[in-house]
DNA sequence: GCAACGTTAACGACGCGTCAGGGTCA
DNA sequence: ATGACCCTGACGCGTCGTTAACGTTG
C-alpha cells in the first residue's frame, strides 16, 4: 500500500503518519527505487494502535515504550488512569467554580465585580503531579507484582495450585509487605519513560543471564561482580544515583526477594527457583571474598563511598548484584 | 513593589509575570531611571485574576479579551463550561476503555494480545469540537440575551416592572424565538476570540453612535450608509464574508430587532427605544432612496453581488445598517 | 506535459522553563 | 566589590498543521 491508501483506511492524517515514522514508532519497508514507503497490513494495524493510544492520552515517548516492550503497558495504563481521574476531579471543581461565577454575573459586567467573583469562586490551582503522587491505590500492587515477578511466571495457563500460590503472593502484597510495594510504586512513578524502559529491559536481561548459570559459572560471575562493584565505587555519578535510589527502590526489592513471598514464588515458578539459587550462591561467594582479608580494601572503599546508608554485614544477597549492575 | 515581592505575594513565577507583560495582559509602570517595573497593588490583583483564569483553562488570548472587555466573560465562561463537560465525558469513556484493558491484561503481555485488547476496548477518538457544537443548552440563551441587549440595560437595579419585562424577554428567547437564538449561538461559537472581541466592541460603538443621533442627523447618516454600502459591494472579500454570515448571524439579529422581543425591550429600556427609533428612521430614508429612480444602479449592483440571498424588497431596517458596517 | 501523488525540510502555535548576557542596587 | 536583584533575548519542549521545494508515477 501507498501512503494515501493507508490514510484512507485508517483515517489518520498524512502528517501524523510521517511524524510517527520519524519518531520510530512505525518502520515501513522502503522501496529502493524511488524512496517511497511500502505499507503492509501490519503497518496499518500498528498505526491504528498508535492512534488509539494517542487518543487515550499517551505521549509518543510512552507509546514507543509500549510498542518496544509491551510488558510496560500495564504500568502506563495504570498511570494514565490515575491521571485521568485526577483530571476529572480538577475539571469538576473548575466547573463548580465557573458555575458559581456564571450564576452571579450581572447583566452589566464591570471588571471590579468580575474580579471579586473570580476571587470568591475559588478556582483550583492546577497542580497535577502532587495529587497523583499522593493517593496510593490497591491496583498499584498488581503493577508491582507484574514488575517483580512477570519474568518468572509460566507462559502456559496456570494450574489450580499455581493459581492458589499466586493469590497468596497477591495477599502478601496487600498485607504485610505493602510498605515495600508502596515504596516501589512511588519510585516507579518518578521515573521517566526511558528509565522505566531501561529498568524493565534490564530486569529481563539479567534474569535470563542468571537463570542459565550453572555451578561451574559461579566463580567467574562472582569475580565479574566484584570487578563491577569496584568500577561502580570509582564513578561518583553512579554512586550518587545509587544513593538516591537505594532506600526506596533497591532495598525494598532486595527485601522482597528474601521474603516469604519469594518462597511462595519458588514453589510457583521453577525459573524463579533457579534464579534465586544461582544468585544466592554467586552472591555468597562474592560476599565471602569481600569479608576476607583480600577484600578489605574494597570493603573500606565501600564504607567510605556509601557511608552509613549501606551496611555490608547485614545486606542481603541481591544488593551486591544490584550494585554491580550500576555500571551497565 | 519590585518583581520579587510580587512573585512572593502572588505565588506566580517570574517567567510568567514577564510573559503576561509581554502579552499585554499586564502593563505595570516602568521607572524611567533603570527600566525596572514598579508594581502596584492593582497589578497584583490583576495577576491573581490572570492566574485564576489560566488555572480554569482559559488561553492567554481569551484572558486578554476578558480583561479588555469584561462583558465578553459570560461568553467565555459558558464556552469553557461546555468544554470541561465534554472533556469529562471523554475522560470517563477513556477510563472505561483503559479499565477494560487493565482487567484483561495477562501477566505475560505479548504485543498481539495487547493490540487485540486495545481494539476491543473502543478507546474514543478525541474530537472535541463536534461534541461541543452539537448540544445546545438553555443557558446559551442567557448568553445571547446578554449579547443582544446588554448595552441597553439600565445600570441601576431594575424595578419590579422592569424585572417582569425582562423575564418576558427571557421567556421569548426560550420559546418562539429560540431558533434565532440557536443560530446566533452557533455562530458565536465558531468565531475566534478576536472576532468575538470585535463584534462585542463593534456593537457597543454603533449603539452609542446611533443612540445620540437627533432628527437633523438622519439625512447625513443615511447618506453615509449608502456610501458605505457602495464601497462594500465593490469589495469582493467583504461581500464573501457577508455571505457566509448572513443567514446565521445577520438575518437572525435583524429578525429579533424587529420582533415582539424588541417591543418589550422598548418598554424596558429608553435607550433601546431611542436606538430603534433612530435606526428605523434612518434606514427608512436610505431604503426609500435605494428604491427610488436614482437608487437603481445601486439596487442592481446589490442584486448582482448578493444574488438571491438578499431581497431588498422584504429586508428589514437593520440589514442595511449591518451591510454598511462591513466596511469598518 | 499535466495532475496527482510521494518525500523531506522548515516554520508556527501554546505557555511557559531555562539559560545566557549584561545592567543595577545595597 | 560582592552578591542579590533586574531586564531582554533566545532556545527548547511536544504534537502536530501548514506551506514550500522538489522528485515520481501514470
Amino acid at each position: 500500500m501507498k501512503l494515501k491508501e493507508v490514510c484512507e483506511k485508517t483515517g489518520i492524517a498524512k502528517r501524523n503518519v510521517h511524524y510517527y515514522i520519524k519518531e520510530g514508532l512505525l518502520v515501513p519497508r522502503k522501496e529502493l527505487g524511488n524512496g517511497y514507503y511500502e505499507f503492509s497490513d501490519d503497518d496499518c494495524d500498528r498505526l491504528l494502535m498508535i492512534r488509539s493510544l494517542r487518543n487515550a492520552g499517551f505521549s509518543i515517548l510512552q507509546i514507543r515504550s509500549v510498542l518496544k516492550k509491551p510488558s510496560t503497558s500495564g504500568y502506563y495504563i495504570n498511570l494514565r488512569l490515575k491521571e485521568l481521574k485526577s483530571e476529572i476531579e480538577q475539571a469538576n471543581s473548575t466547573i463548580r467554580a465557573l458555575s458559581y461565577i456564571q450564576e452571579r454575573l450581572p447583566l452589566h459586567i464591570r471588571y471590579q465585580k468580575l474580579q471579586e467573583l473570580v476571587r470568591e469562586a475559588g478556582i483550583p490551582s492546577s497542580d497535577l503531579r502532587d495529587s497523583i503522587a499522593q493517593d496510593f491505590e490497591t491496583y498499584d500492587n498488581d503493577l508491582i507484582n507484574r514488575f517483580l515477578w512477570e519474568n518468572f511466571l509460566p507462559d502456559a495457563p496456570m494450574t489450580d495450585y499455581q493459581e492458589y500460590l499466586w493469590s497468596k503472593v497477591v495477599r502478601f502484597s496487600n498485607g504485610s509487605y505493602s510498605r515495600d510495594y508502596q515504596l516501589l510504586s512511588q519510585s516507579l512513578h518518578r521515573f521517566s519513560p526511558e528509565q522505566i524502559d531501561q529498568v524493565f529491559a534490564g530486569n529481563r536481561e539479567i534474569y535470563n543471564e542468571v537463570i542459565f548459570l550453572s555451578r561451574g559459572d559461579y566463580e567467574d560471575y562472582a569475580r565479574q561482580m566484584i570487578a563491577n562493584i569496584r568500577s561502580f565505587l570509582h564513578a561518583p555519578k553512579l554512586v550518587l544515583g545509587w544513593k538516591s535510589k537505594y532506600l526506596c527502590f533497591t532495598a525494598p526489592q532486595a527485601r522482597l526477594y528474601d521474603s516469604e513471598i519469594a518462597k511462595t514464588m519458588e514453589e510457583l515458578s521453577p525459573s524463579f527457583k533457579a534464579y534465586r539459587t544461582n544468585i544466592n550462591e554467586t552472591c555468597r561467594i562474592a560476599y565471602d571474598w569481600v569479608q576476607s582479608d583480600s577484600g578489605r580494601p574494597l570493603r573500606e572503599l565501600m564504607h567510605h563511598e556509601l557511608g552509613s546508608l549501606f551496611d555490608i554485614d547485614s545486606c542481603s544477597h541481591g544488593e551486591l548484584q544490584a550494585m554491580s549492575l550500576q555500571v551497565k
